[in-house]
DNA sequence: CACGGTTTTCAATAAATACTGAAAACTCGA
DNA sequence: TCGAGTTTTCAGTATTTATTGAAAACCGTG
């Protein structure tokens, strides 16, 4: 009887802690894909003693991470009536966790690259010099795809779940 | 005369340091990343002596980034004849630059992620209670997800640039 | 408005990551 | 095989980023 939750709790802890360690790879901090890993995972919304506790960290640290998780858009908070403390739940459905991470990527990647290619653009317009030209070519040739790869994020992300799979399906097949 | 080539000159310089910057964003560290947007612009393959001075870094910091570059594929070694020292050039093409961080992405971000997955759907199966059922489920749903979206950078990667433009374009239209 | 429970802030500290510089290893022509 | 030129390594140091923990602010209730 107790050796199915016993599993479960290994399978679980097995999957936060190497989520964690995944997100580092991501460039997000450890703790923040360890909160996300555990409430994605939760049958419940889970109280910031909770998070910590389970994950041995202070309460400053699960705050913020909290804080942060919410501010993306990946957990969010809910109010139990007669309860005085948040509870957080995490967003389960995986298209939807897809674009929001799609949609932050975009604005911290994308976005201040197309700003740099912009700039540089124009900044090197109508140089006439051999090493002018390329540099100027080069710029444009990179704001080109940059632009282009931001628009095609924004379409992708806007669509819903089942049409991007039929999409890509075709793409596949 | 002058203005031109120091309008360029500014130009560049503004590139190299805005892109470092935009590196850590990235996941990859601020010299890497100028040392690849100084090639990428540079007229001319350069050594590590050239690349030491421009970017005022140290002979251990340039060696490092710059054998990294070579095994990203991003920049090549060059031999010149007569010349004892390496000189080093970009990938200038924008398609072919996106196919290599594509797949380095992939490789570093995505196979992980779905060994875990795999992993965690694995050991969840067949328990039978509630909770472990929503676990399994959410691990496969997530494992579906992320192997769909592997296959899918697999096989744009290995298009010719025009064949996904084409495409990109009638996804956009 | 005082109080217990709760959230938020933030200075101090720890951990992870990047960089330096000099020594060692390598390479090739004479 | 020697030596000048060049590349590679790596221990020590600096910088950046994450975490702690305790104090302060907040908030609803009596």
């Amino acid at each position: 009887m107790n050796t199915e939750a016993e599993r479960l709790k290994q399978a679980r802890d097995e999957f936060v802690s190497q989520w964690g360690a995944l997100g580092t790879q991501w460039g997000i901090n450890r703790t923040m894909a360890q909160i996300h890993a555990l409430l994605m995972t939760a049958p419940q919304p889970m109280t910031t003693d909770e998070v910590m506790e389970n994950l041995e960290i202070s309460r400053g640290n699960a705050h913020s991470n909290l804080k942060e998780l919410v501010a993306w858009g990946l957990i969010r908070v809910v109010v139990k009536k007669g309860e005085r403390r948040e509870f957080f739940e995490a967003e389960k459905d995986v298209w939807s966790i897809f674009t929001i991470v799609a949609r932050e990527r975009k604005r911290r990647e994308i976005e201040p690259a197309l700003a740099i290619l912009d700039k540089c653009a124009t900044e090197s317009e109508g140089i006439e010099t051999p090493e002018g030209k390329a540099f100027h070519e080069q710029m444009r040739a990179l704001q080109d795809f940059v632009g282009f790869a931001s628009k095609m994020a924004d379409r992708i992300s806007a669509m819903k779940h089942g049409f991007a799979l039929q999409l890509a399906t075709k793409l596949l097949g």
